[in-house]
DNA sequence: TCCCACATGTAAGATGTTACATGATTTA
DNA sequence: TAAATCATGTAACATCTTACATGTGGGA
């Protein structure tokens, strides 16, 4: 029973050239300084900190929640471009800290990365709690209801945060589009927590007990 | 109208300590190590080209789809550890390769990963469409529903792949966990569809035309 | 007064990808 | 006979995380 020769797509193994997180605009840029160039574009200054605070609540249900020293890094290398400024905070503030402010060029080549490509990259999913239920025979069954128990559990738990991040959301003029990854966001959690139930059935299904 | 200072959860920046990969076992291996040896865990032995072609056709609709030529420095790893043992082909082989099997001790260690953790892990998921759409006010209408379309096709396609897999997996004994992870991948992929026409529903109603 | 949130970074290391390099065998 | 698949690896590089280091300001 060789288990292995089921190629199903038979492309080459190599090659698989485009990545998911590929930037087709051709400006070099990694997908981290998109999405940190991106959260600029909207009016105001920032600081790194309040940055990764705001990806922590809306960016992460969907993309992406990096760690805050690659926050840091990401903005130095925006800077060294040319595509956001940065300004010290004088005396007048209460705390020392540098907020940035994106660039007429940042925001061309915002523009131009926003509309480049056919394809936006695929998904990437990686779902430790399916890799444990494909290999489920290693496990005892008891083990695996309980993984996917703490699953929906976390998941309900995210589903709270993005709807409390849309009631927030609610009543902010010009927020349209930020409020439509939400939704999605919301609907896919939705889906997230069916998806478990239906897996705890087909457990159940292939061996009762536990 | 400062859009950052909106934290939801009010966690520590810092310390987010448990990524969505580790491992509770505390062996210290990579998730990709675990999966490759979850991979050898099945009867036979198998080469590392033959190791990416099935982690293609399989969990990479939920897990993770490896450089090859990371597989053969985790099949490296796993066998410095004595997690597996290598056999090169003879010459009655057609083909010389390297083929693959578990040992006893990786079986152990693979048994006590597949038990530990009250919790898999968090899911990850990077979606760059919905990072585009979040951004949608720095591209044209038209181009976001195109984006949209295009990733629609290209889940219809993945789609199709899981039916074909979950096609071929019927009828093999003893192939019930990984179906069922099939099976998820398939709602899944239903949902995501569902998803993406809901989200062209939102996106018309925020600014028609185009 | 003590803790938490604010605030910014450096250094080391892990993880993983792409490009390169090579060659045999099978299939059209 | 040409292309695709089988098959294995190395080297360079990019990305990203964790741990460490440091300090201020505000609230209980």
């Amino acid at each position: 029973m060789n288990m292995g020769d089921r190629g199903a797509t038979p492309g080459a193994l190599d090659a698989q050239g485009e990545q998911g997180t590929q930037d087709p605009s051709g400006d070099g840029l990694p997908p981290t300084a998109w999405a940190v160039l991106g959260l600029l574009s909207f009016p105001g200054e920032r600081t790194g900190y309040e940055l990764k605070k705001w990806a922590d609540s809306s960016l992460r249900f969907f993309y992406w929640s990096p760690a805050i020293s690659q926050i840091y890094a990401e903005l130095r290398r925006l800077e060294a471009r040319g595509y956001v400024t940065s300004r010290r905070s004088g005396p007048e503030e209460p705390r020392a800290k540098r907020a940035y402010a994106i660039t007429e060029a940042g925001r061309t080549a915002l523009g131009r990365w926003a509309d480049s490509g056919h394809d936006a990259g695929t998904p990437v999913l990686k779902h430790p709690l399916l890799l444990r239920v494909w290999l489920g025979h290693l496990a005892s069954p008891g083990h695996l209801r309980t993984l996917v128990e703490e699953h929906i559990a976390r998941t309900e738990g995210e589903l709270k945060e993005v709807r409390d991040a849309l009631a927030r959301a609610d009543g902010v003029e010009a927020w349209g589009h930020p409020q439509i990854a939400l939704r999605w966001s919301e609907r896919r959690l939705l889906s997230e927590l069916d998806l478990a139930k239906a897996m705890l059935g087909d457990l159940e299904e292939l061996g009762p007990g536990a």
